[in-house]
DNA sequence: TAATCTATATATAACGA
DNA sequence: TTCGTTATATATAGATT
């Protein structure tokens, strides 16, 4: 979805991993919303990068396993 | 993305909303898969339809994650 | 770097079989 | 209902700023 096709395997070059990082995130996040809402589903997504930063999207449901999980 | 623009608020047509779902799940798992190999970044998707069907992705950590869950 | 830009690739809404 | 098909919307690769 560019200038160019590309092959679906790990980009060697660091800064053009990170911009395709930046935006593909981006990109799911909002994908991951809006199936929720159209087609009321319940989601969880928690991706982290390979630097080990976190990023998450959850419907409620899902909210509550989190809280679970850290008081147990 | 289709014929025609749609708003991002619950499919009320039962029909068009289980189409709608089948097709968008399939893409975001794609996507999903794109972005852990393409980025090396860990994910964990997990989806619920509205009538309860689980549907889930996830890389090598996350496994261990669910494994350790199941076990408790 | 970190934002924009934009040409192209991809996803998908509405149909049709 | 469950497949294709295809016109259109959207995401994004590479370039530019």
């Amino acid at each position: 979805m560019g200038r160019g096709k590309i092959e679906i395997k790990r980009i060697q070059n660091t800064t053009t991993r990170q911009v395709t990082f930046s935006k593909r995130r981006s990109g799911l996040l909002k994908k991951t919303h809006e199936l929720s809402i159209l087609c009321d589903a319940q989601i969880g997504l928690i991706i982290f990068s390979s630097t080990g930063k976190m990023y998450q999207y959850c419907t409620e449901p899902f909210r509550y396993i989190y809280i679970y999980i850290n008081t147990l």
